[in-house]
DNA sequence: CTGTTAGCGCTTTCAA
DNA sequence: TTGAAAGCGCTAACAG
C-alpha cells in the first residue's frame, strides 16, 4: 500500500509539504504542487492511514454508545434502536464513526473502562441510570460522556423525557374521560424511570381523588408475556378498575391480551394506556394510547452535546417534554355512560 | 497517561520485556518480573494504547457492518436490526469491535473504499445484492468481505435464506388448505429477492393449477401504508381471490388493515401470509402465518466466517433454510368449506 | 534470556 | 517557503 513517503519520494519533495497539500493544511502549499500531489496519490491508489493519523492526533473521530446493562439481544429493543439510529446520522453528518460497546471485558467496571481510555473513542454516550459505578470513573477522570435516561444530577450532560409530565398527561387524559379507578403495572421498580413515573401517578391521581387500590398494582418488567400473566391475575379479581396504566407499550400489549382471554372489551370494558409509542404501535388493535418519548430527537441532542464536548466546548444538559398520543385504547369507563342511570 | 515506557524506567527493565509481560508472551518472562510488570502496570494506571498496537500489527480487530443501500434510518427496520445484532454477539465473543459503516463520505463507491481501507476495519460484512459495485472493488482488492442477502455466484462467501424453498412452503401451504385462486403483492421487482420469490410461486402455483389473475399481483414496497393503499383497489374488484401472498410481514399487515376496510374477515374470507416473521410480529391480530427468515443465524454465521477471513482460514458460503410457522392468518377457503355442496 | 532499536504512517516542530 | 527529523506508543527483529 502507498504511503505519503512513496508519494514525496515520487515527487521529490518532502513528506511535509505531501501531507499538507493532502491535508489542506495548516501550511500553504503551491497549487501546481498540489495538483501534482493529488494526481500522484490517484496513481499510486493512495489511502490515508488513519491509525497513523489517530496515533499522533491522539483522536479516533469515533464515539461510543454504552449500555450499561448490556444483554445478549441489546439490539433487539426499540429503545437501543432509536438512539442507535439517531446517534448514527448525527456522527455519519460530522464524519464520525459510531462503536456500540457492550461489554467485551466482563462486567468489572474498570476493566471495562480500558475499553474507552485505549484511544478507541473521543467520548461516550451512557445509557444508565446515576448509580452506575461506569459514570463514576468517566467523571473522576474527566473522560467526555455524556448520559441518556438519567435523572439529570448535575455531574453530567443528561438528556432524557420529562416522566413525570408524561405520566400527568395520561392521569389527566383518563380523568378527563371520567375514569375514577385505575390500576398500574409498573415496571422493575429499582430503575429511576420506574419511580419517577410512580410518584407522578400516585400525587395526581390522589390529586383527582382517584381510587389505586393495591391489589390493582403490579410489578411486571418490560415483556408483554409478563404482563399478560400477571393482567389475568388482576382481571380474575371481585372489583376491577376501569383503567390500566402500563409501564410501556409492550406491557400494555400483554395487558390487552389478558383482556382478551377474559372477555373483556377495549375499551369499553376497559381502558388501557401505554408508554413510549413504540415503532411496531400501529400494528397492534386495537390501537393504543400512548406517551411518546422522543428518544431520537434525545438521541440526536446526546450525540449532538457530545461532540461539542469532545471538541472543548461546553454543553448543557436537556430535558424533553413527551407527548401525548390519544387512540383508541381509552374511552369513558362503561358505568359513567349513562351518568344518571 | 501512563506508558510502557514508564513501567519498564519504574523497573529498570527493558519496554520489550515489559511488553511480552503484559501480552503474556510470545516471548516468556519470570514469573517475579511478570507481577512486578502488573503490580507498576495497576499503580500507575497503564491503560495499553491499542492505536499504537493496530498500527504495528496492522490489524484493528474491528470489523464492519456496510449496508448498501445506507438511509438516514438503517437502524429502524428488523432486518439490519437482526444482523446488526447477531453480529455483536460474535464479535464480542472474539473482542471484536463492530462498525457500521453507512455512508460517510457520499455514494462514490470509490471514495467509500477510503473508509474501508484506511486500517479502522480488517473486513466487512455487505449486505448487498450482486451487483454492487463497491462489492466488485472489494473482490478486486482482495479485502476481507462476506456477503449477506445475496445470491451466491461463487465470488464472495456468501450467507442466505433459500427464498424459493420458502415460497414453495407458503404455496405448499396453501395447497394443503385448498387454495386455486391466488393473489400476490410483490416486493420491489428489482430487487433479486423479490423476483426469485416471484419465479418460485408461479412455478408452484402452475404445478398445483392455481389461477393467478394478473389484476391480483401488485407492486408494492415494504412498506405497510403501501401494500393497505394497493389491498384496497384489489379487494374492490369483483372476483377476489381466497389467499393472498404478501412480500413481507409488513405489507401482510397493511393488507389485512385493508381486508378489515372492507369487511373481510381473515381467515374466513381472505386467507393471508408473510414473509419474514418479524420480532413484533406477536403483536398483530390475527397472528399471521408467514415464513422465517433465521437472519440472526445467517448473520452470526456471516460474521464468524469474516473473522476466519481476517485470520487467513478460508470460508464456504452457506444457505439456510426458512421455517413456515402457521399461525392464525390462513384456513380452508370459503366455497371450500363445504365442498360438495 | 534480556536489552536495544528499528520501524508502523502520520503530523508538526524546528531548521534552513 | 520547504525539508529534515522528532516523535505518538507499541511490537518484534536483532544484538548482545
Amino acid at each position: 500500500m502507498a504511503t505519503i513517503k512513496d508519494i514525496a519520494k515520487r515527487l521529490n519533495i518532502s513528506v511535509s509539504t505531501v501531507s499538507y497539500a493532502l491535508n489542506g493544511g495548516p501550511r500553504s502549499v503551491p497549487e501546481h504542487i498540489k495538483e501534482q500531489v493529488w494526481a500522484v496519490a490517484q496513481e499510486l491508489d493512495y489511502r490515508p492511514n488513519r491509525v497513523a493519523r489517530q496515533l499522533v492526533t491522539r483522536s479516533s473521530d469515533t464515539i461510543g454508545i454504552v449500555p450499561d446493562h448490556p444483554s445478549e439481544d441489546a439490539m433487539l429493543g426499540p429503545y437501543l434502536q432509536q438512539i442507535f439510529n439517531a446517534v448514527l446520522n448525527v456522527a455519519e453528518r460530522r464524519t464520525q464513526d459510531v462503536l456500540f460497546l457492550s461489554s467485551h471485558s466482563g462486567s468489572d467496571p474498570n476493566t471495562y473502562l480500558n475499553t474507552l481510555l485505549d484511544g478507541r473513542v473521543d467520548g461516550v454516550i451512557l445509557i444508565a441510570d446515576n448509580r452506575s459505578k461506569l459514570r463514576e470513573l468517566l467523571v473522576s477522570r474527566k473522560f467526555p460522556h455524556v448520559m441518556i435516561s438519567a435523572p439529570n444530577d448535575g455531574e453530567s450532560p443528561t438528556f432524557g423525557v420529562n416522566n413525570i409530565s408524561g405520566m400527568i398527561m395520561l392521569v389527566d387524559h383518563l380523568a378527563e374521560l371520567g375514569h375514577k379507578k385505575i390500576g398500574y403495572l409498573r415496571g422493575l421498580s429499582r430503575q429511576p424511570d420506574s419511580q419517577f413515573r410512580e410518584a407522578a401517578l400516585l400525587e395526581r391521581a390522589a390529586h383527582y381523588g382517584m381510587e389505586i387500590r393495591p391489589e390493582w398494582v403490579r410489578d411486571g418488567d418490560f415483556y408483554s408475556e409478563t404482563s399478560h400473566r400477571v393482567g389475568l391475575e388482576i382481571l380474575d379479581q371481585r372489583d376491577l378498575p376501569t383503567a390500566m396504566i402500563c409501564f410501556n407499550d409492550e406491557s400494555a400489549v400483554g395487558f390487552m391480551n389478558a383482556c382478551r382471554d377474559r372477555g373483556l372489551k377495549i375499551p369499553e370494558d376497559m381502558s388501557v394506556v401505554g408508554f413510549d409509542n413504540v415503532p411496531w404501535i400501529g400494528y397492534i388493535t386495537p390501537k393504543l394510547t400512548t406517551v411518546r418519548q422522543p428518544t431520537g430527537e434525545i438521541a440526536h441532542a446526546a450525540a449532538a452535546a457530545l461532540l461539542e464536548l469532545v471538541a472543548g466546548n461546553p454543553v448543557t444538559s436537556q430535558l424533553f417534554e413527551p407527548e401525548l398520543i390519544v387512540r383508541d385504547s381509552t374511552s369513558r369507563p362503561k358505568e359513567d355512560k349513562f351518568p344518571h342511570a
